[in-house]
DNA sequence: TAAAAACCATACAGACCTGTATAGTTCGAA
DNA sequence: TTCGAACTATACAGGTCTGTATGGTTTTTA
């Protein structure tokens, strides 16, 4: 399963699609970026779509193994509830800000293959199941009560900025979305 | 400008998008559905990107007409803030529900079309500052502080519910998100 | 060292895409 | 009734897309 090749393939497609979308992205000028051959492509793949499926896959094991770094690093550093909460916000947003990097991938790939059930889609909806639970994860430590709720609207105020970043809105959305997220937090932890 | 096949041809352009997406949907199947010659199409457009563009302009036409309505509809029910607004996400929902919508168009295109200047672009950031622009002025009746940083933050969680139900999360994203926005309101009425 | 697996380069099939060319048709207004 | 504008129908140019066929080359493995 694993190759170098099939790596570099599937690193190149996430960067590509990252920046130029699903459909604006052929095959060919991925593969003249990866420095790869059409046949092994599709020696490894059976179609565009499970080249798709692959991609995001690997950005959402890059994803979370970046936020595990941070949370850990954080976890050092803050003990307050807000003050993580907060740096995990700032921490996203630096992420989420890096260059050539076109909002959400998975958002997008939601928008480009309409609302049927297929793999593309699948993926779309774990990666965003997960990072709730991930959310539900850290407020589950800083012992916050309906923690669901709580990391469903955090995450809702995460996309929320991200689109509005991407559509050509202040970055400053990133903070006005950290503010908002603490002060559900503080709401949910005066009220306990 | 104004005529009837250019109007048959936008509403089914819109319509088709919202569906599939704009790569997506060719010319020719918005031909064939609108029962429009090609000839016509290109006489009064003088290309699909600026079919594009029309369509997204007669969706925010649309929307924010449909926005006034609700708001009239509202204002003399409630009186009440949280009422208001509680009322005006009630509605929301029901119209981003609505049988075959993939999604916030404006977002889908955002997503669609990269990063770069273009005329949909403008179009997509026109439409999201229009909205918080919208919800700023309601706000302002409800003589709340800091305006802005709300109403923004409402849009947020609007478009964070969005793209959850879009990725296949459950539809009650739109109450979750409606109790945030009502709990950050309240807050701010506590503050001042 | 010999066989097998992976990969490369090129060409191409077949479909679909946007946009144009051309000629005929409908239909309202002067 | 005649002129002109808007529309239709069809064909096609030129490009791009995914995916396949073929045959040669490199690399790994036994």
């Amino acid at each position: 399963m694993a190759s170098p090749r099939r790596d570099q393939l599937v690193q190149t497609a996430l960067q590509l699609f990252c920046q130029h979308g699903f459909h604006a992205t052929g095959i060919d000028t991925i593969l003249a970026k990866a420095g790869v051959a059409k046949m092994t492509l599709y020696n490894h793949f059976a179609s565009k779509d499970e080249l798709i499926v692959a991609a995001l896959q690997l950005r959402q094991k890059q994803f979370f193994a970046w936020l595990d770094e941070e949370n850990a690093r954080i976890g050092s550093a803050a003990d307050q509830p807000e003050g993580r909460l907060g740096a995990l916000f700032d921490a996203l947003k630096v992420w989420l800000l890096k260059a050539k990097l076109n909002g959400c991938i998975f958002t997008n790939a939601g928008a480009e293959f309409g609302n049927d059930d297929n793999p593309i889609n699948r993926e779309v909806k774990h990666y965003k199941q997960a990072r709730i639970d991930y959310i539900k994860n850290v407020l589950g430590e800083l012992s916050v009560n309906d923690t669901d709720t709580l990391a469903k609207q955090i995450c809702m105020l995460l996309d929320g900025a991200i689109v509005a970043v991407q559509a050509g809105l202040e970055e400053t959305s990133f903070d006005t979305a950290k503010n908002a997220a603490l002060l559900l937090v503080a709401q949910q932890l005066a009220s306990k």
